[in-house]
DNA sequence: ACGGGCATGTAAGGGGTTACATGATTCT
DNA sequence: AGAATCATGTAACCCCTTACATGCCCGT
């Protein structure tokens, strides 16, 4: 269960609410992970029942209270034994795109090169965003909280995902000019 | 659930068993989809109470019976559905290892490289797998079904799972500089 | 003799999504 | 007036993984 490491990492920075925490992956890991507030509160509740964060509940006027978590020691020695595992095999991951488009030989050729066309503006709007508002993020994030060692890593999973969609792009490009010559 | 899809997809060349259908899985669709005989054989079970496919127990001598499935009418125009709707929108992934990565600052510079080497091994291997063994698949098919439209689909899908593990592989080499040089 | 391939499944549990439920404040 | 933000959760359901269960044949 990675959602539990992924809390208890960035609860490893600041103590924080759900509510928090679910903006702060939405603004850093989104691109390869990413939870719903519905799955965060309970797994937070599961995460406190096993003693490895602790909750306080501060009163808030015209707000709902807030409950502010932060890492007990188990909760950052369970953070220390995950890091200290090895990385975790590639996985085969699932793509409903590609899986569509393996059985898509008998779609109309129009009508596919339309969908690519519509997947190509996605991603590219993805990809502009990923490059606009990330280092800014990271750069303020590190300015935040005096962490460049982070910064670091934080900027190579970034060049990832953009080199991750770069290649999809290019990928779909070419898909593009084959399928118009040979379909 | 596009498990279901998959296997109606598949239906849709030939009839076939579970068993098969796995076999059919893990050579053209394992790198964007893939699943368990443990999930398939349910699976299926329900496409047949539902009515998409019917099975055929044949017996054999020395083995099991088998179960050999086809598409129904039904099961057809289901498939052809979900071939109508439009391509899923890119769905953010999940990445274990860029997860584990993002909060590996901390860890020592030294374990992290060989991490990522090691990483690098296992992506070039599937990468050389996948250069070498997809290709001769599809061209089998390709001969066996008579299948040609189809077949430009296939290559068209390999180069996007090549490509995607060519990205990551430069990008893999490229964190072990950066890290090397400022972690 | 042992491992791999053929062939089918069940059961339990983990992880995740979607929908529902509440309610005040602030921005447009 | 309506939408977004803050803030918390529950319940149902779906999908998938892991472990278990069976048993014969063939190749080494």
């Amino acid at each position: 269960m990675s959602l539990s490491h992924t809390l208890l990492g960035f609860l490893s920075y600041a103590p924080m609410t759900g509510y928090d925490l679910k903006k702060q992956m939405d603004r850093s890991t989104q691109f390869f992970w990413h939870a719903a507030l519905s799955q965060i509160y309970p797994t937070l509740q599961q995460l406190e029942g096993d003693g490895l964060i602790a909750a306080a509940t501060v009163p808030q006027a015209g707000k709902p209270d807030k409950k502010v978590y932060s890492l007990t020691p188990a909760g950052r020695a369970a953070l220390d034994a995950w890091l200290a595992e090895p990385l975790p095999d590639p996985a085969p991951g699932k793509d409903g795109l590609l899986l569509k488009l393996f059985f898509s030989a008998s779609v109309e050729k129009k009508t596919l090169l339309a969908r690519l066309r519509h997947q190509l503006d996605l991603r590219r709007a993805r990809l502009a965003a990923c490059e606009r508002e990330t280092p800014a993020h990271i750069a303020a994030t590190v300015a935040a909280t005096g962490r460049p060692r982070d910064g670091v890593m934080w900027d190579l999973i970034r060049q990832a995902g953009e080199e991750r969609e770069r290649a999809f792009i290019r990928w779909l490009e070419a898909a593009i000019v084959t399928i118009d010559a040979r379909l």
